[in-house]
DNA sequence: CTGAAAGCGCTAACAC
DNA sequence: GTGTTAGCGCTTTCAG
């Protein structure tokens, strides 16, 4: 451009970091040809790269990569929403899915959506303004308006950690429904009979607690007693639940009323209770311990997540046991082969579950 | 640019996606009257503003952060560094830092560097290349090349839980070694006279480990009793060293040789472990206990980390706290506040910790 | 295999 | 207050 008379007046800004220009200049090649060197080794000769290696190294280039993205449309970007980071439960997801992208030459943006669901419009636009070439979707989406936003972005979208008819783009996940039928039929057939839940709030664990609810019903037990507490889930929460469960009066249930007050039997209310988490489940079995109540004899517990902390717990609590890094793997791989351009052509993976039978049940 | 006669032919790529231009033209401005409306609205007529915000809700125009960051040199993005997300001491960091960069309109990026170092170049370099507007480390960084590249790409970096006299920028994090004197001088105060230290072998367990060990020493008791697992720590690598602490024969130590084996008393070896981890700790306990140890009377465990399993075990477990979500706190204001070119008057905080005493000692 | 030109979508500098 | 112009640093297109 400036290659004649005036001095090239040096405009504007710059941030003065070493561009692509400087490294073509001093391998002595056009910007294009350095930038061939090093995106597409392959299609330089060894004279060209060598000379481009070795400017790179003397002026310790480092691409500048939203510049990249601008010009190419991809970003070696992918987005993760979860409703907060600190949950466990989703550790495994994140680490694998960074392992896993990161081999491939992608970064991870995390953002925390909360578990209210307000922000998770906001967040949204942050993420697609960055045009990430994935986004990885802790469950599945809530919002019409944001539905619409991230299909009109085009964006590739994995959906993960639960399974729905209609999803969004790919998913990764498993059956929520499934589980709490799994576990109510697990502990009816070790002769429980007065089953409870104790849940968080959050749409997956109502969704567990509801199945398992219904599944006891329909195997003629009496009225699942539900209690719910605020996600995310806490030691502490499962202690102080510990009451609400075994009180004598009727707790609310997800039964309609006429059926409440049926088939009450004597002795404890309970004798068997599925957490939405190890942390409740830890929780209560601690507290249940220090009221004297005798954990599987008096009392059942079954966890969910399959923390190490389950497994190490004494007694050891049953759980159920989900293949986080696994959904990770996945999720990142099917974002990477459509990155890549490649079509993918199973859409949905349901990973399943697995009921871990340890002492406290 | 072309206004005139040949079809203004649409070449090359565009991602499709809705621009500002395609705003600008709806509301009728020029584009960077619909750039002012969006960024700095107080420049903006009223009349632009709700033609420019029409606009834009009726095309769904979303800002490409990529093109922004691009040509302001501002990437509203900051990228985080942890050895890896699987442990629970760095989520309340975590957390407190997305929170606190969300409110002021930045994201967050995470980019796991393992625990080895191996991967921590590469790691930087990826980070580097996105042109983060800050960067968190977890840690003070180890590599000299990194260094030197972090110092000439001229981005703000804040180190963080950890202290040191000679940071890369800013700092915000506490003196390990401090901590293991504390902990060592509480424990001798409470009458326990055969320490031993149970540690994950990062830098800064075994910092504490260290300094735990010299004080120890300085305080006239026999050399401290060493085991060092591998990080991240585990509550089953804790119930597995029980054994290891409590062996008959000498243990490695930190001190010479020559001052093994004085001041050997009666009675089991060791009457109080100071962990790395509350993981440790736990696990420490939980397998005592099965042994028949009686915690705290024959054997005294200390945490770090203070998460909440160390409250709510039986024993609680007593446990040096620190406040994490404080460190996040603090290095993003630090990063917005240069982000936002005001200068950093104090750039180094030493946040403490506080050693919260249970039953466990 | 190498290069020149054009432009990704946006904003910093000046103008008016 | 608003517009014009010129890039930010890279990669695509098209030509050798």
């Amino acid at each position: 451009m400036s290659d004649a008379a005036p001095p090239a007046k040096r405009s504007r800004r710059s941030s003065g970091a070493v561009t692509l220009h400087d490294v073509a200049r001093l391998a002595g090649v056009a910007p294009i040809t350095a930038s061939r060197a090093l995106n597409t080794p392959a299609q330089v000769s060894a004279e060209v790269l060598r000379k481009v290696s070795e400017a790179v190294a003397r002026t310790g280039y480092v691409p500048n990569r939203l510049a990249g993205g601008l010009a190419s449309t991809r970003s070696r970007l992918v987005a993760l929403v979860v409703p907060t980071v600190s949950g466990p439960v989703f550790l495994d997801t994140i680490q694998a899915l960074t392992e896993t992208l990161d081999a491939a030459g992608y970064q991870l943006m995390v953002g925390q959506a909360g578990y209210e669901g307000r922000r998770e419009d906001a967040l949204l636009e942050a993420i697609i303004g960055r045009r990430p070439d994935g986004i990885v979707l802790t469950g599945i989406l809530h919002s019409d308006a944001s539905r619409r936003r991230l299909l009109a972005s085009g964006i590739p979208v994995v959906e993960t950690w639960d399974l729905t008819p209609t999803p969004l783009d790919m998913l990764v996940g498993f059956s929520h429904q499934a589980v709490g039928e799994a576990v109510a039929r697990y502990l009816h057939g070790r002769g429980r009979r007065r089953l409870a839940t104790l849940s968080g709030d959050d749409p997956r664990a109502t969704q567990r607690a509801q199945a398992f609810a219904r599944a006891a019903e329909a195997l003629g037990l009496p009225p699942v007693r539900a209690v719910v507490v605020k996600a995310p889930t806490t030691l502490q929460a499962g202690r102080g639940a510990l009451t609400a469960l075994m009180a004598e009066h009727d707790a609310p249930t997800t039964l309609p009323a006429t059926r409440r007050g049926r088939g009450r039997m004597a002795g404890p209310p309970v004798d068997a209770v599925f957490c939405s988490s190890d942390l409740l489940a830890l929780g209560l079995l601690t507290e249940a311990r220090m009221q004297g109540l005798a954990v599987p004899d008096d009392l059942a517990v079954v966890g969910f997540g399959d923390l190490e902390m389950a497994a190490q717990a004494a007694p050891a609590i049953s759980s159920v046991s989900v293949n986080g890094a696994g959904i990770g793997v996945q999720a990142a791989r099917f974002l990477i082969e459509r990155a890549e351009g490649r079509a993918v052509a199973e859409r949905v993976v349901d990973i399943g579950f697995r009921l871990i039978e340890r002492h406290s049940s």
